[in-house]
DNA sequence: GTTCGTGCAAATCGTTTGCAGGAAT
DNA sequence: ATTCCTGCAAACGATTTGCACGAAC
């Protein structure tokens, strides 16, 4: 029942073992689930945790917890990546802040709305696909007074 | 009615200056108007016609595109940027070769479809989107025989 | 003539890697 | 005991910047 667990359990899973600082840095992840922390941001916060941390650490985890399935990447219109803790392995879209990085789950799916017909005509294969919004969220609202 | 034409007066009602080099490099993404491209493949493109050119050259003129509103920049999943002339400046989504960077258009929009209660549930303020979807393209099917 | 654009080299930013010691299994 | 993980420092690739000269207006 405890989700981080379960996170637990997907890293050993997977053969990867599970250290503290694995622990820290997934603690954050689950402390900021609603957002798309960038790995600087991630650093930041898991050095208030642990001074003795590198930044190559954090960097060897996200990949290693995108391996694993419990992290996605995303990357953003600036061209920089970001990351968030996945509990859920559904497929799904997201609305993100363009000021804090949350995240609020959409739960449609446009790609299912597509009539194939467009991938026959142009004997095109998709593979994957992206659906993102960007705006502003309710509290980025309040507090900038838009 | 030329469309190179076009282009040059969008950059000179911006201010910008019509050089040599400009002039180059917006030959080079006319004439791959259909394909997303990487700095280096653009720089290497116009070393073929100018031997005397800089990287910085290709950077900052891909800079000034954007804000001249003639091209566009895409972040790949790899974390790359890819940039596109874009001709007319009507909203369009895309399907995206993951080999050869070739783009195709979709002619609807997702975002149109979406159920604004959503947006008003979470007081979320919508801004922009994006909705590509990547795979392969016919020639590269054929080619690589998936 | 003034402003802007360019090549060059160096700087910067985000990210990755080799290595040697330390921790998890 | 073995394998994996980590900090450190250095390397790396993509992009940006300061400067002095040259080109467009």
């Amino acid at each position: 029942m405890n989700k981080l667990y379960s996170l637990y359990e997907c890293i050993q899973e997977k053969g990867y073992k599970l250290t503290e600082k694995r622990k820290i840095i997934l603690q954050v992840l689950v402390d900021n689930k609603d957002y798309l922390l960038e790995p600087s941001e991630i650093f930041e916060k898991v050095l208030k945790v642990d001074k003795n941390i590198n930044f190559s650490t954090i960097y060897r985890n996200l990949e290693i917890f995108l391996n694993a399935g419990i992290a996605k990447k995303v990357s953003l219109e600036n061209g920089k990546s970001s990351y968030q803790i996945i509990f859920e392995k559904e497929h799904v879209h997201s609305m993100i802040c363009k000021i804090c990085g949350r995240v609020e789950v959409i739960n449609t799916c446009p790609f299912e709305k597509i009539d194939n017909e467009i991938f026959e005509k142009k004997g095109f294969l998709p593979e994957s696909h992206k659906f993102e919004i960007y705006g502003f969220c309710k509290e980025c609202l309040l507090e900038k007074n838009f």
